[in-house]
DNA sequence: AACAACCTTATAGTAAGCTATAAGGTTGCA
DNA sequence: TGCAACCTTATAGCTTACTATAAGGTTGTT
């Protein structure tokens, strides 16, 4: 057990600590993701042990595919504003729909460049390159 | 048979053809993806069919999956600086690479976030919504 | 001559998420 | 006291691929 809630660090100690940059964390500040902290006399910045949670939460949500925006969104949520589950879920689900349509694409990209890339290495004559022909070809 | 090579088109004309902006000709232009076509006495740009083959040339490339630098690099090979077929493969292969780590990426997220979706179907307590633990957990 | 619909340039703004720079104040330690 | 290593703010720049705006010149038709 330690002494939890009575952490204090300065920044660069939270940004070593959750492995962000110090410049991100005041960043995230203005984008209004992260509270503005207490500030010692001097005007440094003060984090605790939930200045770490609210971070990894962030850093957490960008590896699962929300974007910035969607993570205020999601803070307003677990923060408590008389929401329903359902609605986090309805949130969750139209991000992983553009996640799928971003994959449909690249699936697509990558069919056909790799059909071409094998095409291409039949033969090594530039001029009927199918890399190419594909390119420039009419129609 | 249509008197080839002799067509000339304004930019809007240009534009209509290839279904795209007149600006992003001139954009593309600017950035070197497009030769500076010869203009009339009211320095009106002039194009003909061959700016039509380069444009689609361009459209077909961002369609695989190549930026723009890519296409600068393609069209310095398809122009002949003496390049092998070998030196496109590879090329191509590259950016394949690349499409294909983004993917990875991307199936990734999808994993996550869809059986917390799914996870989260199964009751409506926000209390125990698997989506905000999974971001708030410790560890 | 009037007018719309084109064309020209230069400049600046957009998206997202940082990252860099300048110019200065504070802390801790020898 | 000196100095490094922190901290502060404001401002600007980066990436990619456009897109918008302003202010003006040209073309073609009535
Ligand atoms: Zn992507
Ligand atoms: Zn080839
Ligand atoms: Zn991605
Ligand atoms: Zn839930």
């Amino acid at each position: 057990m330690e002494p939890k809630g009575r952490t204090r660090m300065t920044i660069g100690q939270l940004a070593e600590k959750t492995a962000t940059d110090a410049q991100t964390i005041r960043y995230y500040e203005r984008q209004g993701l992260l509270l503005d902290p207490p500030r010692t006399e001097s005007n440094y910045r003060v984090y605790d042990e939930n200045s770490v949670t609210r971070l990894t939460f962030i850093k957490r949500a960008k590896e699962i595919g929300f974007s910035l925006n969607d993570i205020k969104v999601l803070q307003g949520i677990a923060d408590g504003e008389v929401r329903q589950c359902s609605e986090i879920q309805a949130f969750a689900e139209s991000r992983l729909s553009k996640i799928r349509a971003h994959m449909a694409d690249l699936t697509a990209m990558e069919r056909t460049l790799s059909s071409l890339v094998n095409q291409c290495a039949l033969s090594d004559k530039i001029e009927d390159c199918p890399i190419l022909e594909t390119l420039t070809e009419r129609e």
